[in-house]
DNA sequence: TCCTTATGTATGCGGTGTATACTTAGATGC
DNA sequence: GCATCTAAGTATACACCGCATACATAAGGA
């Protein structure tokens, strides 16, 4: 369907109001988006935006809906060539972190947001992507790598990388002398839970010093 | 200062509108709020709040400040009768979340909102109460009870109880079988962190199963 | 007492969400 | 080919909002 520029009806004005408003929000936040403003940006009258979403939550619930499975896919990409169950643990982390500190807006939108009317929709696709992040767990505690019940490891393990998550992109992180990389934050995030919850007894400092360079 | 009800100028419109404006935050969210309403409430004109509030982000920016003040008190308060040092992380995290759930709208205001133009005290509050939090990561750290450097600990310790705040207030916790009182989280985020931490080497399964009840 | 200042009012502008009725272009059936 | 139906966009209107500006009034100090 090679629809070309300026259609009559403008060709997709669905796919481009979605596109639109996630720039506006990682730019202003859900408060700042505004479905007029929208409509204005792509050159369409102050109502047209409503033929295509029921109002402004339903227009956010979308983003939030996609948003979820973006996260998801970033996190099972990522895993792709792990070497293991912890190491799938670590780059899972790693792709929770990378599409936060990339799309800080659509993460804040997808987690620190309540929509008025919750659609399934999005309870559906959030489900998926926490069962991706459960699921990871579940297999360490089945090869025995766990040093209690799994679900210690995994409240653990989820708190403190959507905990990460948000200091990150909140500028917590000023506080340390770290770098705010993703990748190095998710791996010594990773390092440090994974010695509360591994069956390993760790040994003594078997982790760099902050004077030493972190892990790639 | 007895002010009286019904006062000429209403006696305190700023306090009055600070404490309606927390309700209607933890009812509607920043977007919610408005400072029209919050008039009206008060059986004010609309533009009576704007003589003590420069303009809307001010107001909500005042109560970010006074959250963190908050924030801040809960966790001192909490660990007043704790037992050792250790002991002062667990009740602060204790603190942290018990905050968290009775005041879920203020938490998301403080920490994921990013207010246009930001306030140096707001600045400065947030980072009190980040200071008390770090320090008490010092305190274990000298006297010997993290097994790596205080950075780690900290990062690690921050990033779970601010991830477990969030998971619970966004109710993300329904996926697992578990009270969602904050005080048990807390306490077994604590737990689980703590072995990742400690300088002791933790024995085998020391902590309670899923199945066995929680500390109180 | 008078005058300054803090506090609240009145009013108005532009922007926003959203409902309603209208128009038009594309698709569809004969 | 043509009439028709429907989806998509327009026009307009309303209430609300943030916010600015000019005005009124009460409090308190000189």
């Amino acid at each position: 369907m090679f629809c070309s520029k300026k259609a009559y009806h403008h060709g997709d004005l669905r796919g481009a109001l979605l596109e639109a408003a996630e720039e506006q929000l990682e730019e202003e936040g859900p408060a700042g988006l505004s479905l007029r403003k929208l409509g204005r940006a792509l050159g369409v009258s102050p109502g047209a935006p409503y033929r295509h979403f029921e109002d402004k939550d339903a227009l956010l619930t979308e983003l939030a809906t996609t948003g979820f499975k973006r996260l998801r896919s970033m996190m099972i990409d990522e895993m792709a060539d792990a070497t293991g169950a912890a190491d799938r643990l670590r780059l899972l982390g790693v792709g929770y972190l990378k599409f936060a500190s990339s799309h800080p807006g659509l993460f804040r939108l997808v987690f620190g947001w309540m929509p008025a009317a919750d659609s399934p929709e999005r309870t559906e696709s959030g489900d998926a992507a926490f069962a991706t992040f459960l699921e990871v767990l579940d297999q360490c505690a089945k090869e025995g790598l766990l040093r209690h019940d799994v679900m210690n490891a995994q409240l653990l393990s989820w708190s403190a990388i959507h905990g990460a998550a948000f200091l990150m992109i909140d500028n917590n992180l000023k506080l340390w002398p770290m770098t705010p990389d993703p990748v190095a934050i998710a791996n010594r995030v990773h390092d440090t839970v994974w010695e509360g919850i591994s069956s390993q007894t760790p040994k003594a400092p078997s982790l760099q010093d902050s004077t030493l360079p972190m892990r790639p």
